[in-house]
DNA sequence: ACCTGAACACCGTTCAAGT
DNA sequence: ACCTGAACACCGTTCAAGT
């Protein structure tokens, strides 16, 4: 039995992480908390790089998805997946920025993929207009959980501080909602916004095509 | 006359940016580069963190933004306003990463924001709609350049090569426009739901409101 | 098979001392 | 005011050698 396996390795990585964020993330300090020297880690995975891939994957594990449900509550489905994935994220310290950038074709990952494609489908979207639905909103949530982590470690009038209201009229105007810390309402707001989007889709389609609308 | 100055720095700071990536950008590379000892880079500026502050500050100098427009067309200077983004980003090597989780409240960051939030007043939201719509388009496009970007340096096919249909059906029925490498046109696609979802909300308010409606 | 020890080629940052 | 030189406390990665 070995002291050492990827699993073990894995969730002291995302517990050292939460301890010093990801910019002190170092092989040497992991090897440290573990007991062995650095060069032991990559007995196990072959580079650091591959190592924070798999954190990316790991982060996933809890968000605890479930696949199939009612096809005409497709929206609630999207939204409570979104919103699993901003909570895996926000569960470790820089979690969107060790997240973002790493395409992982593993199994929590696709799992994510695979509950966000089959609402979608179920919406009645096309296979492309799902597919590039589905980035968007992923694409959305990560770039908005690193906003929001960046945003955690700055004071938060940094923005009302000196604004040159003659050069920056409109800025200055809304600078009290722009700089709002009510995050769970602005992501909301957003994937809101990326659904009715779709949704308008889905209706200037049927309308077109002879079938019913949804709306008044 | 010094020899460095912070301008010097900044543009050797994006060139060498651009032949070895975030990576691989340090101190005392960048200080070779400009024929200095490392210490004296921290004459001009505090810290490493401060430099790639503004560099992605000036990532956005080139975008060339004019301000004002006219207020029906609100719609395609949002679509420019985020083209140039996308642009200014993708310009450098990881572009998208090194401006991920940066708010920098200075001149071209602002100006952005003002252009934005101009064109969305236009269009007729209120402050709080103006400001949030502002935030989620530009998550989106820092959430989609950043991911772009990671996917030039894999190959396009990783998702390709085996994945369990019988686990991922929806994934991997999409798979085709999943891996699409036609960016512009996801990123047009991404832009458009979100605009349309800003577009639902002003025509759901101006209904409510018993003014007219835009579309039959 | 799995890990140690030691090395290689680096890092960011500080700061007395020079000009 | 601006930069050098040298140091401090680190890095990721490799690899012969041990067990």
């Amino acid at each position: 039995m070995p002291r050492l396996t990827k699993a073990r390795i894995l969730s002291e990585a995302l517990a050292l992480l939460d301890e010093v964020g990801s910019e002190a993330l170092t092989m040497r300090r992991l090897a440290d908390q573990l007991d062995v020297q650095a060069g032991a880690l990559y007995w196990h995975y072959p580079n650091k790089q591959s190592l924070v891939t798999a954190m990316a994957e790991e982060m996933l594990a809890d968000t605890a998805l479930h696949g199939a449900g009612e096809p005409e509550k497709w929206r609630a489905r999207v939204v409570e997946a979104l919103m699993a994935l901003r909570r895996a994220l926000l569960a470790h310290r820089d979690g969107g920025r060790v997240f973002a950038g790493t395409f992982v074709p593993e199994p929590n990952t696709l799992a994510l993929g695979e509950v966000l494609l089959g609402a979608l489908r179920d919406a009645g979207l096309g296979k492309k207009e799902a597919a590039w639905s589905c980035s968007s909103l992923v694409d959305f949530v990560i770039g908005f959980v690193v906003e929001e982590q960046a945003a955690q470690g700055i004071e938060p009038d940094l923005l009302t501080s000196q604004l040159d209201r003659e050069k920056y009229p409109n800025v200055a105007a809304v600078k009290g909602p722009f700089t709002s810390q009510d995050f769970d309402a602005r992501m909301k707001f957003g994937v809101n916004l990326l659904l009715d989007g779709i949704e308008r889709g889905l209706e200037s389609r049927s309308a077109s095509s002879g079938s019913r609308t949804r709306r008044a």
